[in-house]
DNA sequence: CTTCAAATGTAAACTACCCGACATTTTCAA
DNA sequence: TTGAAAATGTCGGGTAGTTTACATTTGAAG
């Protein structure tokens, strides 16, 4: 039953929708499987055996930390995607760890050997993925475009639009996005300081143009942003 | 004659090193070839079929331009590089261009489709590819982190690191880099103003750290940079 | 050998943003 | 309920780096 609902959940994955059930199983008798509230930290590129994750249920935040002692967050994994060693190369020296967002994450895992074995045995599955891996390259390339030629105003508009159309509920021009961010958190995003943020979110407050709140944000016009 | 060429490039990338001869040969027949000297531009993403290049001898800058008509460098590839569109989705909006920095230049090309039906028959290809996406992938990540926590100073040094690394010829701790970059370009890189990176390189030439030369770059002692 | 454009050097004014310092508010566990 | 920690709000000084503006040097084409 539990090995079902595992099954359920890679079967679910577009990328893995074209397997047979033997496929998955041969995946999913080695999956791990791990659940963890908000704030919880999970560590992966620690002593263990390389894998990659699949994110099922929540959202979580990969952070790495630098020599002096720095968080920096190098990405945002929302419910479906794919991380972990995506690079099918296993990185023992960077001190990487996902921390929960929110409640009530689920995250199911298999070991990075078996995937390859499952790669070389679907061409298809290995076209699949390195379109997959193309994707999070073409939208690391944006970020590093933005954060070149724009300033921190136009970098947060940026990934406000970018979060209101990949996580939240339209009406309209309307847009309401369950927010697991802090403020904190989104200057790290959009590479500024905490106190610029601050402002930067007030000032579009003060503007009517969106209201932040811990639970939830609101845009009135994603238009008008 | 020709076609023995092209083979033999292909051959010769560690890529395609576990390719037969009929399978390189499917993808030599579809191949374009061009070459180019120094400042000539080479136009990919345009309104042709989607291709992927492989950069055979030279070096070439990948540049775009945004809205308001400032370049930005987007890559610098190198002799035996792969290029385009790695992602293999054909990405129409996106004004890319390449542009020669060396005279001399070999650039052969392929289909995209062609590449794919390739990847398909040969997962170990596939597989492969994968990993040298990752790695590119890799590169671009750490040039995020850098230039997210570090100030330009401290850009410019492991840049330099890097390219005395990557393609400098070594005596010892002394390295001599052909330079094909202008201090443009190498500010672009390094994403800062062309001013900042004459002084920064000025000041690293009177520590007597380094020489630049338009034509060579002399790094007296890689270690103490 | 000229000439002209591109590359490099230099300097001062200006500015977006960082950083430290603190007040206020919210959350959550004890 | 209450107290402490985390999140948010606000302010001003300091500065790295941009921008503008111009001078000088280099190299390649005619």
């Amino acid at each position: 039953m539990y090995d079902e609902l595992k099954y359920w959940y890679l079967r679910n994955h577009k990328l893995f929708r074209a397997l047979s059930f033997s496929q998955i199983k041969q995946l999913c008798i080695i999956t791990g499987f791990k659940k963890a509230k908000k704030g919880d930290i999970i560590y992966f590129s620690s002593s263990d055996v390389p894998r990659v994750f699949l994110l099922k249920k929540g959202n979580i935040k990969i952070v790495s930390i630098d020599e002096d002692g720095n968080e920096t967050i190098k990405d945002i994994i929302q419910k479906g995607d794919l991380f972990g060693e995506l690079e099918l190369e296993n990185d023992r020296n960077s001190n990487e760890y996902a921390k929960a967002l929110t409640d009530e994450v689920a995250i199911c895992s298999f070991l990075m050997s078996d995937f390859e074995d499952l790669l070389l045995r679907n061409p298809n599955l290995a076209l699949s993925y390195t379109k997959f891996v193309g994707l999070k390259m073409k939208r690391l390339r944006n970020n590093y475009a933005n954060l070149v030629s724009k300033d921190a105003k136009t970098r947060l508009l940026t990934f406000l639009k970018d979060w209101a159309e990949r996580d939240g509920k339209k009406e309209g021009n309307r847009v309401v996005i369950e927010n697991y961010l802090t403020q904190t958190d989104i200057a790290q995003i959009i590479c500024t300081s905490r106190q610029t943020a601050t402002l930067l979110l007030n000032e579009l407050e003060e503007k009517g143009l969106m209201h932040y709140g811990r639970k939830e944000i609101i845009i009135e016009d994603v238009e008008k942003l």
